[in-house]
DNA sequence: GCACGGATTGCATACGTATGCAAAAAACAT
DNA sequence: ATGTTTTTTGCATACGTATGCAATCCGTGC
């Protein structure tokens, strides 16, 4: 019941030093194939293990990268959550989990950096100017996930950030209903000062307004579900209804198209078309079949373990790294223009 | 921008002792108010931030609990890492990831070991004896989530688990779907090996059988989202179909749902009943409305740290928590007999 | 035989903190 | 004033590893 050797004990097992048994562990260090047979042997008997602590101590390299997030409701996370731990691991690194609703961040920020951690992936609240400092003094890479770095110039030039084209996303929704003829066309937002949010409805409108229209009627839904089927009821509140909706995440999409069957009796996309942003699984599910803008999750995962190597290597120039992205066409959106 | 300062630096500034420092900021230790001023003021001037790292070597305790899972497809498990996390961090633990499918278990497990953490839930694979023994070696209180101990007599007293009644809540499904009348009976299956589907067929044939009934019909699903889909089709192949089915989770159960309804054209309850396992927040979504039982995911969570500091304080014999679980009646299970 | 270069090895030390122990200081009682 | 208790402080040391440096070993060519 020995809670565990020591590479000292090791050492002692295997008659020689402790810097041997080192070695032994050490790839590409300088070890004879007998000592290193011999350490080997008496490792395996005494079921060593290096103390990654010990380790992490000397070298100044925990391993550790923490991730952000916040609550994880909206499964677009969970399938973050996922892709990144197993490219992390793929590359001996380890995801020390944070769930922080945004006021609270500050104080996790700083149990994190007790950590030693290699590097943070923020994909939960705004990162502070003030914790933007923090992190850039402890030299630590931050990157932001599906979110941008705060306007603040020292912010935006201190940390990464990898987003979709939520701006150029917008604009295919955009785009996508007037060619079936919509025309009165409501925009169910987000979190109003989430940049996914401002960058999506931009686009959105932008394109909206180039074609001589403009967005029919608004409503937050902060990207909760519950609070989405409220936005929606005030949506389709009023003698003319919305002939469609752009709801900003599917999450909240989801909610709408129950509300809009289910409390209103209207039916999508016969009714009214809706269309949401993420592409998560339930998008697909027979129930919905939701038309939605794809978020490439496997490419912005990849991006940002890239960036958070190129943060950790080198201190290079911190940049934003944008993911195309692209229309799926399920069924919430009517084929041709009604006349 | 030094990276970051050192008790020493603080010490030094403060014109104190490196104990001191350390005294400052462990809670009752013995330090003049005087002292802890100035070295307050010092360590902010700063910037100090204690190593974790460093701390956890001299203290035997890394604050750190792995989690490990399988995939996050099935949102009953995003759940559990947000509750488990948040109960955590209130504590001042915090949880490493561990994302691994059944096979490489083992090698992740090492891995874990090296970061010396306080504890491990397993929520993911089978704990094969080798590891828990592994465990047992290592001191590493282990608590399975959401799964049994291994019928190896020594695993199972080894470690600890959380789990719903899962036998009662499948005797809960049948005696459900007798007093609703229904005679064909079907069941499908999620992992076979898994312990969660062993007792919940269990419970659930039991209960069939106390009634003088058996099951009408059985696939398997692999509580995969497409494979649960091919089930749903075998189950209902055939000139006599079933008129209730009792889908081991909700995240199968809805892929059924979506197959009866969108492929097979039949109607959810009037044609055939369907009832799920888990309660995940999809379950309750106007399209499906899937009755089910609920697994108090809270109180498992609960427990599971309640245990683990059991475990961690004295070696507490492990024993087993059963959650008790109830149903959830929505829509998808027909309310009188059909005479 | 010797000299020489390269591969191995052990010795120390460092990483940043917590903590037992004894010295010093302060507080208190007499 | 002195003795006694209590509090505060600094000195060492330990945690378990990696690594620079010097010492040792080995094989090679002459």
């Amino acid at each position: 019941m020995k809670s565990s050797a020591t590479a000292q004990d090791v050492a002692a097992l295997a008659k020689v030093s402790q810097s041997a048994v080192s070695r032994t562990f050490t790839p590409g260090a300088s070890v004879s194939e007998d000592t290193k047979a011999r350490v080997l042997l008496a490792a395996k008997t005494l079921g060593y293990r290096r103390n990654a602590l010990a380790r992490s101590l000397i070298t100044r390299r925990s391993h550790i990268i923490a991730l952000v997030m916040g609550y994880l409701e909206n499964q677009f996370y969970p399938l973050v959550i996922q892709k990144l731990s197993q490219q992390l691991q793929k590359q001996g690194y380890h995801v020390l989990m944070f769930i922080s609703d945004a006021p609270e961040t500050d104080a996790v920020l700083a149990e994190i950096l007790q950590y030693q951690v290699d590097g943070i992936v923020m994909a939960s609240a705004m990162l502070s100017p003030s914790l933007a400092t923090q992190c850039a003094d402890a030299g630590v890479p931050v990157v932001l996930f599906n979110r941008v770095p705060d306007t603040s110039a020292f912010a935006r030039h201190t940390t990464c950030s990898v987003t979709s084209d939520n701006r150029r996303g917008g604009e295919l929704v955009a785009q996508l209903l007037l060619t079936r003829g919509h025309r009165r066309i409501a925009f169910l937002a987000g979190l109003e000062q989430s940049s996914t949010n401002v960058e999506r409805e931009r686009g959105f409108n932008d394109a909206l307004q180039a074609a001589g229209q403009t967005v029919f009627r608004r409503a937050v839904g902060h990207y909760s579900f519950d609070l989405a089927k409220t936005a929606t009821r005030e949506l389709f509140a009023g003698p003319l209804l919305p002939d469609a909706v752009f709801v900003a995440n599917d999450h909240m999409a989801i909610a709408t198209m129950d509300v809009l069957r289910h409390e209103l009796g209207l039916r999508v996309p016969d009714d009214v078309s809706v269309i949401g942003f993420d592409d998560v699984p339930q998008a697909a599910w027979g129930a919905y079949r939701l038309t939605t803008v794809v978020q490439r999750v496997e490419e912005m995962v990849t991006a940002t373990v890239d960036l958070l190597h190129e943060q950790m290597r080198d201190h290079a120039s911190p940049h934003n790294v944008v993911i195309p992205c692209h229309v799926v066409e399920r069924d919430s959106v009517r084929a041709a223009p009604a006349s």
